[in-house]
RNA sequence: GCAGGGGUAGCCAAGUCCGGUCAACGGCGGCAGACUUAGGAUCUGUUCCUUCGUGGUUCCCAGGUUCGAAUCCUGGCCCCUGCACCA
């Protein structure tokens, strides 16, 4: 028997496939009904790990399984090279911080050659082709394969934009966005690759209520002192304002947005010197004026606040950070732990304080009192305890709180519903305006601290567009969307989702946007139609594809006529060639199955939705499916981080556990649609079951004997697991599919053994069907079994195998042994014969057989209850049953409630003629066998010839009596 | 805050949409045996409790609906994830 040497099968199977150029697919004129799958392209960021190959591989099973049920299928693959990352790699290749990265991911080129963005595309797509999919086996097409940087893809994004454009989708708005002195937009997240510090940071936004100082106390003309809160609905609680004691303040002259002359209306605010700044960026028209306000000569002030028309006055307190908005809040100190201590520290009586909301069974007194007595909070220096209290006493409050009596038109109102209200009525009044701030410090690249500036024209998709939702909703109804939650959740995600900010100005990749020189369309909206690309980067040439069909495109022949036309049909044909792609268009669409990870339900399935729906006149081109996988976790349940290289690079992982072996983890260890935890344990295990698959091979083709009677069995299980197997590949559900043909197809071939089956030509032709079911799962070693079952041609290209008819008698026959053999073990055991000299089965006697049966049959008819009363009638009408009127009622009484007891199974052979000693007579040598006892006795309880024993009188259907010595 | 996901036996994990055949698939780990003799083996059986009975108690907690609930409803506790110029 030849060795199973993985390391060597893999290579040489893919090479076969490559021959035969399997991955390529090309229009034909099979007639096959077609299937065009892809998966959300990676982004090019660095060295992808195990975790990404979950989804990559789900997909290349998608696409065997259909290539084996009579599809011509269209697999390609691309690169997201667009935005910040490759950029920040290269960055960082030029500060020398990725080399030791890159040698240990066996890179050997020289480091300088990395630090160009395009470079880094350029290789990283090469790993992930060479590295990544081929060495897993993935039959993706590369010819078509592309970046979204390649100029062809930015002819086909600035079409896109101009569609959407004469569509009325794409609309301009302010905007707020990241924004450094020296470097202009920047972008804050995670990964950090425009900044150095604040990753995490949100975007808070403040409400900044106008409090107003007469004219006169520090300037001839009324000033506004602006309170920055991120709680509006608190300003009835307001007993004082803060400031900073030792801080500077100054004026700003502030207009409202859309004034246009310094004539036209303005007002006067006193802010920190951090606080001016935001002013600037964030409001249309502000003007610093020369000089300081030093606080000091601000204390002791009376202000008036807004809505509620209060004299409050302003008080020092030393917690307020001027760098947090506009340097001033108010204060409230009954619902605000940080204001009731500052308040009691500046020696305020707490009897004056107003509440002025109240929860439901919170005990009595001042929320905010209570709350630092229940956190040990002595002063206002004790940061920690106050945040700690903060927090939960604002959750608290927003959830179950209710406005009092103190808070005019607003009283009785829950703050939850009307927090919103209160802020909208004051931004219309004019007494508070919105100022955007970090969670946290932000700092950039280049050192600076990140502010929030108002873009004034930023350009928007204006995906809340109601119709075109609405349409997209409709749509997505309609289909196919794994998990079935997601299903669910997708009309919510649509209708949630508004207008996204589609350009950017900055240092990143990507298409410029047709309609402003200098601006870059963003990332994740140059790749909401791409799948498309994939048919037209065929006829496109390169220097990769120098003789594309009938001539091919240059890149300058992508108009927007010609995409019209390939897209849509529109207008007419300029080159033969734009024929090609049309059908081409025509035979691969739709596309039947996008797949991407968890991250993606909230980020690019929704727009790859609403763009497909909007640029395709055609409904029947648009999007069929789409499957969402979840991730690899680390142990510690942090997800694989990518740019650290991640927990096992993908080739080390392949060469230690086997591509096959790896394939069947991501498909069995749980469902796709769950996180799972990267343990080499688990992926270790798999490894052993695949051996255990070569190993059941091996026994199976071993065999050298004839046809027998187990055969009918092994063929109707066998099938029975076949057609599961292809229920599941049908439902997406890769999980049911691995496990009935890695785990249960070896059981039967055990067991067929077991029971003396050797059929050399039945064994052959099941080990060859079964390398085609496993074929798409472990394409690798399934071509290797499929061989030397003596399968010819490729297995990849089989077709996958018909489920026979199945023959029910004959496992229901096989399992009834089953649970005999199992019982006979019990009493065994109960009888303390470790050693069996003698056994003696009792088959049920004639009578409970057909009581049984006609239970059965009725139970059935009854929708699988019985009905004990009309059962009873019938049976005692029998004379004979009368006659044993005593063991009859006895019998009978169990019945009902064993009749829904009974597996399928066994309910199928009471139904059936059947006859139970028949196939215990027929398995009595095996019995004896497996027992190890001399001789097996068979005998019918109610036969004149059985020998007497009180286990005789216990016979019944399914249960013979079982006399062991 | 907004939105979403989840809590199943020692561990991982299926089942939950469409309530019964669920003491609850499968894998791992444990235990016993076989085989072989030493390999991270393999095979068979077993693995909630059990006075072995058509026994008892389970699927985060507390209620409810039902003849019947891991599955449906209500409330609670705990964990995780995404949130817009990041991809």
């Amino acid at each position: 028997m030849a060795e199973w040497d993985f390391g060597a099968i893999t290579p040489k199977w893919q090479a076969r496939w490559a021959a035969a150029g399997l991955q390529h697919a090309d229009r034909t004129a099979s007639g096959k009904p077609t299937y065009f799958v892809h998966f959300a392209y990676p982004g090019i960021s660095g060295y992808l790990h195990v975790g990404h190959m979950r989804g990559f591989t789900y997909t290349d099973v998608f696409a065997r399984y259909k290539r084996m049920t009579g599809h011509d299928v269209l697999f390609p693959a691309g690169f997201h090279a667009s935005g910040i990352p490759a950029v920040a790699f290269a960055a960082e290749v030029k500060r020398g911080e990725k080399t030791e990265y890159l040698r240990a991911n066996g890179y050997t080129g020289p480091i300088e050659a990395l630090g160009d963005p395009r470079a880094v595309v350029d290789y990283f797509a090469r790993v992930y082709t060479d590295d990544y999919w081929k060495a897993f086996g993935l039959l993706i097409d590369e010819r078509r394969n592309c970046t979204t940087i390649d100029p062809g893809y930015s002819k086909f994004i600035q079409w896109q934009f101009r569609a959407l454009k004469a569509k009325g989708y794409l609309v301009q708005k302010p905007h707020y966005a990241p924004f450094c002195p020296v470097a202009g937009p920047v972008a804050v997240d995670k990964s950090e690759t425009d900044i150095k510090q604040g990753g995490s940071a949100e975007i808070l936004e403040y409400t900044v209520l106008k409090f107003t100082l007469p004219a006169g106390v520090i300037h001839d003309e009324e000033v506004i002192v602006p309170c920055a809160t991120l709680r509006p609905e608190t300003v009835y609680g307001c007993t004082n304002v803060w400031i900073r004691p030792d801080g500077e303040y100054q004026l700003v002259r502030v207009w409202a947005d859309g004034a246009v002359k310094d004539s036209d209306p303005s007002e006067l605010w006193l802010v920190s010197r951090d606080g001016q700044r935001k002013l600037e960026w964030q409001f249309e028209r502000a003007v610093d004026l020369p000089g300081n306000v030093p606080a000091r000569t601000l204390l002791g002030a009376m202000v008036t606040a807004p809505l509620s028309g209060k004299l409050v006055p302003i008080v020092g307190g030393s917690f307020v950070d001027p760098a947090i908005a506009t340097g001033v809040v108010m204060s409230v100190p009954g619902h605000a732990p940080f204001d009731y201590a500052a308040y009691r520290d500046a020696g305020l009586p707490d009897d004056k304080i107003p509440q002025i909301a109240k929860v439901e069974g919170a005990p009595v007194g001042l929320p905010a009192k209570l709350a630092c007595a229940r956190h040990n909070v002595r002063t206002q220096a004790d940061k920690d305890a106050l945040d700690a209290a903060t927090e939960e006493l604002y959750s608290e409050e927003f959830n179950k709180g209710v406005l009092t009596e103190a808070c005019g038109p607003y009283a009785g109102k829950r703050i939850k519903a009307v927090k919103d209200q209160i802020k909208a009525d004051l931004l219309a009044s004019g007494d508070a305006r919105l100022l955007r701030q970090f969670s946290e410090l932000v700092i950039s690249r280049a050192g600076e601290v990140v502010g929030i500036k108002r873009i004034p024209d930023q350009d928007f998709i204006h995906y809340a567009d109601k119709p075109w939702t609405e349409k997209a909703k409709a749509h997505a109804a309609s289909m196919a969307v794994f998990p079935q939650k997601y299903k669910d959740e997708l009309p919510n995600v649509l209708d949630w989702f508004g207008d996204r900010a589609c350009v950017r100005r900055g240092a990143w990749l990507g298409t410029e946007f047709p309609f402003k020189p200098g601006w870059i369309v963003e990332p994740i909206a140059d790749s909401t139609f791409y799948p498309w690309f994939y048919l037209v980067q065929r006829y496109l040439k390169s220097e990769r594809n120098p003789s594309p069909p009938m001539g091919g495109l240059a890149v300058e022949e992508l108009t927007d006529a010609f995409f019209d036309y390939a897209f849509n049909g529109r207008g007419k044909p300029a080159k033969p060639v734009w024929d090609e792609v049309r059908r081409d268009v025509q035979h691969w669409g739709p596309v039947d199955i996008n797949l991407g990870g968890k991250e993606h339900q909230t980020v690019h399935f929704p727009v790859y939705i609403m763009t497909n729906v909007a640029l395709l006149d055609d409904p029947s081109m648009w999007p069929k499916g789409i499957f969402v996988n979840w991730w690899v976790t680390q142990k510690a349940g942090a997800k694989i981080s990518k740019s650290k290289g991640g927990a096992e690079p993908i080739p080390g992982a392949a060469a230690k556990y086997g591509v096959d072996a790896m394939r069947l983890y991501y498909c069995h260890v749980g469902s796709p649609h769950v996180d799972i935890e990267w343990d080499p344990e688990i992926v270790y295990d798999y490894r052993k079951h695949v051996e255990r698959v070569t190993r059941s091979v091996d026994d199976a083709l071993a065999a050298t004997g004839a046809a027998g009677p187990m055969d009918a069995w092994l063929r109707s299980a066998f099938s029975k697991v076949l057609a599961t197997a292809r229920t599941a590949y049908e439902g997406y559900d890769l999980r049911g599919a691995a496990g009935t043909l890695v785990y249960e197809v070896p059981e039967l071939l055990r067991w067929y053994a077991r029971r003396g089956g050797a059929n050399r030509d039945l064994l052959r032709s099941i080990v060859a069907d079964w390398a085609k079911a496993l074929c798409p799962i472990i394409p690798h070693v399934a071509e290797e079994v499929f061989e030397r079952a003596g399968g010819k041609g490729l297995c990849s290209v089989a077709d996958f195998p018909v489920p026979a008819a199945v023959n029910d008698d004959a496992l229901a026959a096989e399992e009834h042994l089953r649970a005999v053999l199992e019982d006979i073990k019990t009493v065994q055991t109960l009888a303390k014969l470790p050693k069996l000299t003698g056994l003696t089965l009792y088959t049920t006697p004639v009578w409970k057989r057909a009581l049984a049966g006609k239970a059965v049959r009725m139970a059935a008819e009854g929708g699988g209850k019985l009905n004990v009363g009309k059962f009873m009638g019938e049976v005692m009408a029998d004379p004979a049953n009368r006659e044993r009127g005593k063991e009859v009622q006895a019998f009978t009484g169990k019945l009902p409630s064993q009749v829904v007891q009974f597996t399928q199974a066994q309910r199928a052979l009471l139904a059936s003629e059947t006859d139970e000693g028949a196939i215990l007579h027929d398995a009595a040598s095996f019995l004896a066998a497996e027992l190890g006892v001399p001789t097996v006795a068979v005998f019918a309880a109610d036969d004149p010839a059985a020998p007497e024993h009180p286990k005789r009188g216990v016979a019944a259907p399914l249960k013979p009596g079982i006399a062991v010595s």
